[in-house]
DNA sequence: TTGTGTATTATACAATCGTAAAATAATGAT
DNA sequence: ATCATTATTTTACGATTGTATAATACACAA
């Protein structure tokens, strides 16, 4: 049984490239299943079918892996966003649009995608490290949609507060896909994408904050 | 200098009610502090000025106290929000301000009580036991905020859907207040508030969802 | 003042944590 | 075919975890 001339590889390298992805993407599969206290080093390896030694070769640390993942996940729903903007109309209400659909549907609505984002929530009210990077990546996340938002207003001449009103969508959508994943059965992701469009309509029609504006100098 | 007939108590005993309370309440501080991870027996306990070996003694264990001020904190915030109605006038549109004002004001911005519903949250997707008080708790939330409006509806004679009303409405809010909580420095409560009152306004101005009924029974 | 109950502390223990170091072996170059 | 590189595994260590048990001593009743 024993092979005498042909011998088995006990383990196959890989670029440290690949290798760091694996362990990226075992450690966010870790986050979502387990949380972070269930996020150990060894857990991590097992999932990525490695030895628990070698996450210490690719990566200074656990905490420092944890934020590689973070930026990683940025990075990844970053692109799915960017993804269906590219296929949708390229119009400010077009875009929008597509990105209250591509918010509440797949790979968005993966529930364990919640679980990796609110551990990183949770880590960057303590993380300095982790606080830079949700930082960054809520900045880009909502400059775009400010950008939106001031073209679709030039575009129908319409007086709103760009900054406001990307804050506003920004949370409505957060809030949306936050409790939805937390508890499907209280409502749909359907209905979630319908309460968003409505935003929008709103928005188009010039109802929002349209009778506040005195409010900002009280 | 060492007290000859006057003897200094080692320690002060406690009713379990009592005792109960502030290893709760300690919890909660170290939970916002230094997140789940961070919050172990010995943590707790020195926060509370106790010994370890207390909180096994009043708790069935790490887990128990954990859930145990879930159920707490959220009784606490129930409070808060039913003391600020209680004081607004009693009307459907004046308690919906003051629960708009209530959830952008102090005790509600303490950023502290965003770190331990982070991890209530982050806990709600593994832990059983903590998503079936999370239900309760919200259940309880949105009912209050389903019938206000619905009240308002009637009123005003509006036609809105108060269910999906209401759960566009804590949406709104819970993002606002999470987002403004994880970095405070992106907008103020004072906007919060005012983004959440326009909410309001459309909604009484027979707004929300007035031309997406058909999209229901698509 | 002397007991009695039990809240509280003190100590101990097995399990698991992150990390460090050495041993091994797969892979490409010579 | 042999070597050198280094990705990978293996083993080990100190620190910390939650929990269990025993010892202590506060508070109250008699």
């Amino acid at each position: 049984m024993t092979p005498l001339t042909d011998k088995a590889p006990k383990f196959t390298r890989d670029l440290p490239e690949a290798r760091r992805k694996q362990l990226i993407e075992a450690t966010a599969r870790s986050l979502a299943r387990h949380g972070m206290e269930g996020t150990t080093v060894r857990v991590v390896a097992a999932e990525a079918g490695v030895s628990p030694g070698l996450v210490r070769h690719h990566f200074a640390g656990m905490h420092d892996l944890i934020a590689e993942t973070y930026r990683w996940t940025g990075k990844e729903v970053d692109r799915a966003l960017r993804a269906s903007l590219a296929a949708a109309e390229q119009t400010p209400e077009a875009q929008l649009r597509a990105f209250v659909d591509s918010s509440f549907s797949e790979p968005m609505l993966d529930t364990d995608l919640l679980g990796v984002w609110l551990t990183f929530w949770s880590l960057t009210r303590t993380d300095p490290e982790i606080h830079a990077i949700h930082g960054k990546v809520y900045a880009g996340y909502r400059r775009r949609l400010e950008e939106l938002i001031r073209e679709l207003a030039v575009e129908r001449k319409l007086k709103v507060d760009a900054r406001v009103a990307s804050l506003a969508f920004t949370a409505l959508l957060d809030g949306l896909w936050l409790e939805h994943c937390l508890d499907a059965s209280t409502f749909t992701a359907r209905e979630a994408a319908m309460i968003a469009h409505d935003w929008v309509d709103n928005l188009i029609a010039g109802r929002f904050l349209a009778g506040a504006k005195q409010a900002l100098s009280a």
